[in-house]
DNA sequence: GTCTATAGGTGGATAGAC
DNA sequence: GTCTATCCACCTATAGAC
């Protein structure tokens, strides 16, 4: 009862700016420091909620796990066909990039050798899931003739999130959400059974990603 | 006279080790300290080579661009067909990670917004030099009709390079080399005009990315 | 839960001897 | 060119008062 008492949290709302910090800046970019600077408390306070660095990115994986899980499920809800699933995938990305930020699990993957072990497990487990996620939308958009592409739909899922993870770090790195867009409707274009998917650009209503 | 008397020289030793370093750890991953313990000398040495590391870096990427550059001219004197070119294109990446590294400036893309203005600088310069060869490789490919590909031969670049950036990290994230090589030859598959280029996996001779 | 205070370490960088 | 010595800022983390 009580725990509905404060709003938001400070453990939340510790791991909203660190998770937008590691997203600008990267796990090895951003310090208690930055998070204590902008909540107007001490460093030593946020060692009460994450007694370590490490623990804090760790808590930060599974909630943005759980989060990233929810996404896909309600994309799976909402959408009918692969097509429109793909594009909501895509916007997933969009939503995030036009806020001015890289995907978690796509900076932590750069930094991935100097990351603490049990935040390197929470980001293969993220791609992962990315991959499966879209090798069943892919096998079953080509099943339904809706999809065309070559060989396995786990390779060509692997493909496709390679493709807009580098696509996102490219567009950002120009500033250009366009960028990634564009990059986004080839992609898809390439994977559609018939010419070119609508350029319908539809933008997440709250970041997942 | 005297420059050619050392072997190689500390300038050039500190830059291989940074430039490697930079590669599997990041530009905040790393310090003259590194450098300082493989070198076998203190960190004031370093700072007579390179006063900072802002400075170092900078000059690291000039380097760099220039070794490219040489990179991508060989293989314009080498290749003659457009297929050929993108596969040796994409073999300067396979030789880089196979030795378990990045792209350099993929991974200086991640860590932007914490970068160096100079640097900042020299990691677009990267990108842009890289879209316009392979644009002028596509559109000569698709010219000749040896490429199949729709839209602008710059957009398809720019996917291109996305693209095997991405999978390059991911596939460095799952220490797999043939998670990239996959990818490559998906992405390749793709702008053949004629169904699936050959799967011929050649290596850089000396890694150059 | 948040504070002060502090520990112990590492970062990039400089001065000046050799 | 390389060293010793040192600076100062910052880092993660802890102890103990409030």
């Amino acid at each position: 009862m009580a725990v509905a008492a404060r709003g938001a949290g400070s453990a939340q709302r510790i791991l909203d700016l660190a998770e937008r910090l590691i997203q600008v800046r990267g796990y090895n970019g951003f310090s208690y420091a930055d998070i204590a600077q902008v909540m107007q408390v001490t460093k030593a306070s946020l060692h009460y909620h994450f007694p370590s660095k490490a623990e804090l990115v760790r808590r930060l994986m599974l909630r943005y796990a759980q989060r990233f899980r929810a996404a896909l499920d309600e994309i799976d809800g909402r959408s009918a066909g692969a097509i429109g699933k793909l594009q909501a995938y895509v916007a997933l990305y969009t939503g995030v990039l036009a806020d001015g930020r890289m995907c978690l699990c796509g900076m932590l993957a750069a930094e991935f050798a100097t990351l603490p072990v049990a935040v390197r497990t929470e980001v293969t487990r993220f791609f992962d899931l990315n991959e499966a996620w879209l090798a069943t939308v892919l096998e079953q958009g080509r099943r339904a003739g809706e999809l065309a592409f070559t060989g396995q739909p786990r390779e060509a899922a692997r493909l496709l999130v390679a493709s807009l993870e580098g696509a996102m770090m490219l567009a950002r790195t120009y500033d250009d959400v366009a960028r990634f867009q564009e990059a986004g409707h080839r992609l898809l274009s390439g994977l559609s059974g018939k010419g070119a998917a609508a350029p319908r650009r539809r933008s997440a209503s709250g970041a997942v990603m």
